[in-house]
DNA sequence: ATTATCTTTTAGGCATACCAAAATTAATAA
DNA sequence: TTATTAATTTTGGTATGCCTAAAAGATAAT
């Protein structure tokens, strides 16, 4: 199998997987790679073969020690080099995912961990999704939905679920950027909307917008 | 056919046919790339479909205008990572061909154009080969080999055609890096050696090493 | 429990990009 | 010029990685 093709697949279920908690159905991983289910099944059968991932017939599948492993470095090189390319190439934070779709197939430790050491060896991307260092651990900052958090209280943004234009956008204008701090004053129980301050200024944001929202009490 | 593979062709027919001056024979393209002829055949049969080249069967194949252009992007891109990982990451210039044989096929403009700009747009690459602009425009400085040059006289190291990490651990051994100045003190009529100084140390050198090192009158 | 629906797998195909062996064509030497 | 050699092309493979359509299996609803 080609190397970029298994990177692919292994990338795509530890997204999907949340820390390998859940098996990853061949529907998602269908939808999420744009192929056709029957794809799919062919392809995870190699990955089984090849011990990067347990499938289990009409079931689901989950990453190996060694799957996982691999997932996570390349996560690692996607968001180091994102990371890279805004803050030290001045490229937007809505620009950078599709070019680190491809440097991310780049395997060259060295590079990675050079990229990483010039810019103080950042634990969050762009997108305030975490960075795990060389060795693959994760900073263990608790992170979650302002959905979740659902409570009036302080918190800070520390990255977004939904990376599309659209709505980094629609974050930019209403300044609720990475590292902006925010205030819930009230819970809407009716359609869950949160009634928030952010830089002085009050906004009501829906439900939708609020789970894609990921942020840590302060 | 995948982006890759005709970007490693064209580059390759590029490197092989000296600024597009000689037709490229199939045998020198399997050689270079470690394909079977047969191969070759084929893909030059697609590529001058798709008017990247002027194949004429059984005597040869050059670029077309799109070809070349396509070939020289690939070629400043290339030079560039190469550049990058030298002076902006501190890898040693015997280590950032392979790099930069991946990072090459990484195709976005902004992201070449913003790497050159921070290096103050260099015109020579490590390894001293020249490094087309945005356009495709070369520096037009007339360099030589040493071996050509053939005559007593003071010369600038500007770079190496042969890359392979033994000469270059040789050279450097014996200080004879990209920048250095040299004189030319005797011609050897018998086998073509030369008696130079370098740093101030006499070196005798082979014509077989003389011809591999490039540079220009001073 | 039976049916309807949704998901997964199987089966059969196709394009790409390579290969080895044989046939052809071109170049070189006798 | 004719043989010999060398390069190229043809022919008939293979492995990858995707596809569609049909069959089988699992899930949910009545
Ligand atoms: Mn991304
Ligand atoms: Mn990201
Ligand atoms: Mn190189
Ligand atoms: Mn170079």
């Amino acid at each position: 199998m080609r190397s970029e093709t298994i990177e692919n697949y292994l990338k795509t279920i530890y997204n999907l997987s949340s820390d390998n908690t859940r098996v990853v159905t061949n529907q998602q991983l269908a939808s999420k790679l744009n192929f056709n289910p029957a794809s799919v099944t062919e392809a995870l059968r190699k990955l089984h073969e090849l011990k990067y991932v347990v499938y289990e017939k009409s079931y689901g599948t989950r990453l190996t020690a060694s799957g996982a492993r691999m997932a996570i470095d390349i996560v690692r090189r996607h968001r180091i080099w994102e990371t890279y390319l805004v803050k030290e190439l001045g490229f937007g934070w809505d620009e950078v995912h599709e070019i680190a779709e491809e440097l991310e197939h780049v395997k060259n430790d060295k590079l990675i961990n050079k990229l990483a050491e010039l810019m103080g060896n950042p634990v969050y991307d762009p997108h305030g999704d975490p960075i795990p260092d060389a060795k693959g651990k994760f900073q263990k900052d608790k992170l979650i939905t302002l959905f979740e958090a659902r409570a009036k209280g302080s918190y800070r943004i520390m990255g977004t679920s939904d990376h599309s234009v659209v709505f980094l956008k629609y974050l930019e204008k209403h300044g609720l950027i990475i590292g902006a701090s925010i205030h819930v004053k009230t819970v809407e129980e009716v359609d869950g909307s949160l009634l928030i301050t952010c830089q002085k200024k009050e906004i009501v944001i829906s439900q939708k917008v609020a789970s894609n929202i990921i942020c840590k009490e302060t």
